[in-house]
DNA sequence: GCTTTAAAGCTATGAGAGATAGCCAAGCGC
DNA sequence: GCGCTTGGCTATCTCTCATAGCTTTAAAGC
């Protein structure tokens, strides 16, 4: 039988297309090797097991956000870069909802997705720079905008709002609710 | 073999210890048949398939989270009972993690938890009546608090916050940030 | 108090998931 | 051209949920 080249990176980048269409629950393995034209238990040649795969997708899923993100506030600052940040973590999750839900809620905590965690928490902490924060109002109002990003982004894409109109109206408004309980020391 | 008598209540209660025990992935039909002192077919007999079982427990918790809010904000009005509401919504959440993980996101959109769901908004709008919102800012009032309560403690209760020392702070500072967004016009 | 009958158990069985063992061939390095 | 690593495969196991169909319990009704 002719070899199909398969490595793990590419069996990510299938098991990516499946999450996006079938959603995280759609990402078995069976499906993965058929979408590879590949029996199932050859994927153990590049991935570990289901749970490997799973993780490697959200470590994929949580460098593009941070990439994403970054990109997006270069050139910003203060409030403008704050704002920018967030509208970006909304629109991630809109584009796409399911590759959302892949990421863990406790990335620092687990080895494999430590790295693009801390990229993505720097990235919040270069934006809030300008305010000076100590090292408690920061831990503060750090964890104030992930809560905020992460509740509205995970609402959002479980379509637990009940209608979508004026959803761009609520989080503005949430991120006006945030930048004002920052001490209005903006740059 | 003499009849253990089982209802669909019953079969409920084991799956709610099921779900405390071993988290929302531990919720099967073997293990739920095991703990009822039955075979596992027979649980058919109760409950429809897993699906239902889990959105009978989803459904329960949601009942269980409206019935604890509302005697919780009872003799309450105004800054107190809105802070009363979130911090019971976060004691709940602390108190039974991985129940909270069963229900989803939008009960409003799914017949078997509207009234559930619905039950648990009405404890929201009461709370925020002093405020004489209109419509629309009602709206989005209600979505903020949901964002906050919701995000804070889905973080919360999946581990998400890296230390835990000064959670209540900063819930404490949510709660205060979104207080004040709310025209001063308080109580 | 006996008969009927709906309901609540059971065993047997199947489909489909993940996972492992072990075989075989492709194709690279020498 | 040879050998060995590597990436495929089939076969098989276990553990899910799920269904079919049988048996027995125990309550309702005469």
């Amino acid at each position: 039988m002719p070899r199909v080249g398969l490595t793990p990176d590419r069996v990510v980048d299938t098991a990516m297309t499946l999450v996006d269409e079938r959603g995280l629950d759609g990402l078995t393995l069976a499906a993965v090797a058929d979408r590879c034209g590949v029996a199932a238990p050859s994927l153990y040649k590049h991935v570990s097991n289901l749970a490997d795969l799973r993780t490697l997708v959200g470590v994929r899923v949580l460098r593009e956000m941070a990439d994403q993100f970054a990109t997006a506030v270069m050139g910003r600052s203060g409030a403008d870069a704050v704002a920018t940040l967030m509208r970006a973590y909304r629109g991630y999750v809109v584009a796409h909802p399911a590759r959302y839900a892949a990421v863990p809620a406790d990335p620092l905590h687990q080895p494999e997705y430590a790295e693009a965690g801390r990229r993505l928490l720097e990235v919040m902490g270069a934006v809030l720079r300008p305010w000076q924060l100590t090292g408690n109002d920061l831990v503060h109002a750090m964890r104030a905008a992930r809560v905020i990003t992460h509740g509205f982004a995970s609402l959002e894409s479980a379509g637990g709002f009940g209608l979508p109109q004026d959803l761009d109206e609520t989080y503005e408004r949430l991120i006006h609710m945030f930048l004002t309980s920052l001490t209005p020391q903006e740059s």
